[in-house]
DNA sequence: CTGAAAGCGCTTACAG
DNA sequence: CTGAAAGCGCTTACAG
């Protein structure tokens, strides 16, 4: 261990010859201390380069300083960007913002909310609303403030921030029947751990189902979450399903690859296929060609988590969020080539 | 504030019959306990959902438990993959990451790194080399430990994690030249505030003087770190310096929007033009055309971060490391057509 | 193997 | 406006 050399509290105050109690009223609630003074004591803090030890503060005085987030890995860095909002909205409240990004299952979430809780965490935010109820007993139990993001249930007593993820799955569809398609394939994260992906379909089949579309079983491709597997899907997507004009991808991540996959094999976008996805990433608008994607609000999530995490540490109500996605068209989807129509018909 | 209702280890001792040193002992060092007292203690701490307050702990044994990291933002999140396997290793050794990512300034920098530590952070990890010696020396007389990352100037007393930026620049470079090209352009972050993109293209220019050839002042663009700067690059690039056969993007952002920028002009990519660009990002394999890309191991630097700095947390003696980039060949980078050199000549 | 005691660096009523 | 004192929750020599 490195021995450290650090100017303590009494220190400044034996250098300015007052008590350590007046140093600290001259840091916390300067108002409070007689300008002269203050002056002395803020001249020989900058001097010594002195800080107040966090330990010590927090023993004392048990504000919350510290939100934990577990935030599963999904293959890819999905949650790159929420993590990121949330860590600058959270740092100008000088609140830190620690992370834990555990493998996919409950039980590492619950294990990852207990390390953090061991670290320091005064909070808590968690990704879905897949959790024991022994967790949430213990937050209870604790007093602990927690938050969840991205939830697919509609919670009544638990604060959440959540995208209407059903909607986003209609949006897609719905653009996509209007465009006169009629044989859909899916290319989605595998259902089981992913009850944000399965919603999303839910919504694809719900609006499809209206329009009395079938979406075939066999026209429903699991893959993991990488650009690879997009790619790998399309082979299998026109080997089950050939009348095949319209694909949904559950993320822009499998929408790369099977823009890629199509591209492969001479499948032309949109003119041969349409292809609409969901996440609306940095990269969609500039692919070749750019991706129809349904904006799930990434962005918002953070913005929104940040204030609704800080209320509660506070101590306040608070009101969850549903946030609405949002259709952005590009050029991967079109209206339906009538040869292909005919074709179907 | 929330008000807390938390077990402490007095309430363990207290309820288990035996005194708070004994349950220190049961949970830091059970081997010095008798094991009928170990379980008694064990099982209350389990049945109070017990842990130890880091503030307490901390306080006492002084020994670091966090790391700080400041890593600017660089307009997109280009550090994201690093900061997430930084935080991964950490987390494996029990070391908690916390990151801020201030504007891009070495005094928004400077004030990020007090705060971090301010906020706890026993190390620190820092962008680059460019900082002011003042920061250095607060750092050494608290004895802090600190890493730099990215580094492009050789330091000797400064451990680092860096990437061969230079070699980097003469791969993409010699890569083109291979392929006959003679005509140039680049396309960049601004280099004034970017040593490491002004790295590269040093080695660019390196490796294009060596073949006796020039880089035009006004071949070279630079632009903001987005893929819309990168499409919005493709007209200066073809205005200024018609001749171009070669794009060299000092980042696969850059790339795939030069991309679609040459895309919506109608020039065919690597038909007309190669593009060859740097980072490797996830997508560069599966965009179309997929992006000859150099790798600037992202991945290794988080993973030698960790270990570096966890190394220096103990007091060891540290090599830095300079990890060698890697090429890979992909579409977008072709021998160079006859006719286009006929052009030229 | 265990307990009593001191103390880590701070904050906060309380008294003056 | 300031000081003396208590105490936040823990760990760690020290003594037994």
């Amino acid at each position: 261990m490195v021995k450290r050399n650090i100017s303590t509290l009494h220190d400044v105050a034996r250098i300015a010859g007052v008590s350590p109690g007046t140093v600290s009223r001259a840091i916390t609630r300067p108002q409070l201390v007689a300008p002269k003074t203050l002056e002395k004591i803020l001249g020989i803090i900058k001097k010594l380069h002195y800080f107040p030890d966090p330990a010590g503060r927090n023993l004392r005085s048990s504000k919350p300083t510290v939100v934990g987030a577990v935030i599963p890995k999904a293959g890819i860095s999905t949650f790159a960007q929420t993590i990121a909002d949330l860590n600058d909205a959270l740092e100008a409240k000088n609140i830190t913002l620690i992370v834990s990004q555990p493998e996919f299952s409950s039980a590492a979430s619950e294990l990852a909310a207990y390390r953090l809780l061991e670290r320091g965490a005064d909070a808590l935010i968690l990704l879905g609303d897949d959790h024991r109820p022994e967790l949430f007993e213990m937050l209870d139990h604790r007093a602990l403030p927690y938050l969840l993001l991205w939830t697919t249930k509609k919670l009544k007593d638990q604060p959440y921030v959540s995208v209407d993820q059903i909607k986003a799955g209609q949006l897609a569809a719905n653009h996509l029947l209007e465009l006169g398609h009629q044989n859909f394939a899916y290319v989605g994260i595998p259902l089981l751990h992913n009850p944000r992906a399965a919603a999303r379909l839910a919504g694809v089949k719900k609006q499809l189902n209206q329009a009395g579309i079938l979406l075939a079983p066999n026209a429903i491709i699991e893959a993991a979450h990488r650009f690879s597997s997009g790619r790998d899907a399309v082979e299998r997507i026109l080997n089950n399903y050939p009348a095949t004009t319209a694909i949904i991808c559950t993320s822009d991540y499998h929408a790369l690859g099977v823009l890629r996959g199509l591209y492969e094999i001479g499948k032309r976008v949109p003119e041969d296929i349409s292809l609409v996805s969901f996440n609306n990433n940095d990269f969609s608008a500039y692919t070749t060609p750019a991706i129809t994607s349904v904006d799930l609000k990434q962005h918002d999530v953070g913005i929104h988590a940040a204030d609704l995490i800080i209320k509660l540490m506070h101590g306040e109500q608070v009101k969850s969020i549903q946030i609405q996605p949002q259709l952005c068209v590009r050029e991967s989807s079109a209206q339906i080539k009538k040869s292909a129509k005919k074709i179907m018909l």
